[in-house]
DNA sequence: TGTATATTTGAGCATATACTCATATATTGT
DNA sequence: ACAATATATGAGTATATGCTCAAATATACA
């Protein structure tokens, strides 16, 4: 068995020159609370359903609540969270709003990750 | 304006069409829970920071848990939580665990969301 | 075997969040 | 102006989650 290395610093351990080259690296804070806030919003079953039908087709929020088996309400409370982060877009025809995605990278991320979950 | 086109539905509006689509082109609901799962690791800044850092090198937990100002059980738990998702892997120096990310997808994914926030 | 160090784990607490319900707003047609 | 429809919004509630604290494991060394 390989003997411990004695890389070890004296306070509490820490490898300080690790530390600090990823001190030195670390995500600016604003970049780190914008990222955060991206995966949260596809971190929910049903902002996801959502977003993977707009991917196909946009659609208005009765028709994403029968869909979903949701109310109304509780779908334009998930969609106003998507819109506030630009993450779907809407147009109005009449009294009816159809959203769609905003871009492809929603997509993008979906299916990166579905890759990644058939390992 | 435009005139309201009258392809709504009888009982509540209603595409049903769309909707009918959207059912038949859905996500398995396994996809959708193991979506979720993955989006929600990522969607916390402290989790993030981890990731961002052993991107770039493998680091023992006290390392991240000065890097981070917190303490190692705190650190520990969400090591816990991203080794349960197999987005992290360790191995065993002694009694120091090296951690690091066990595919490119974590980055690809961090990298895509940066690229979206850039707009 | 006993002590020290690095990490893990479980319980508890404080905050965040997903939905419901009631109400408000916006647009259309009469 | 008024009624009807589609959506948005605010407050409240139940659950989920990130951290702390105390205690348990695991490995190395004397």
């Amino acid at each position: 068995m390989p003997k411990q290395t004695n890389d070890l610093c004296d306070c509490r351990l820490i490898h300080r020159k690790a530390v600090e080259e990823a001190r030195a690296s670390a995500l600016a804070p604003n970049e780190t609370v914008s990222l955060a806030q991206t995966f949260k919003a596809l971190a929910d079953e049903t902002r996801l359903k959502i977003l993977w039908a707009l991917e196909k087709r946009e659609m208005c929020v009765c028709d994403l609540a029968a869909m979903l088996g949701l109310t109304e309400s509780a779908v334009s409370h998930q969609l106003r969270l998507l819109r506030n982060l630009q993450l779907v877009s809407n147009r109005r025809n009449g009294v009816v709003l159809y959203y769609r995605l905003t871009d492809n990278h929603v997509s993008q991320l979906i299916n990166i990750t579905l890759e990644h979950l058939r390992d």
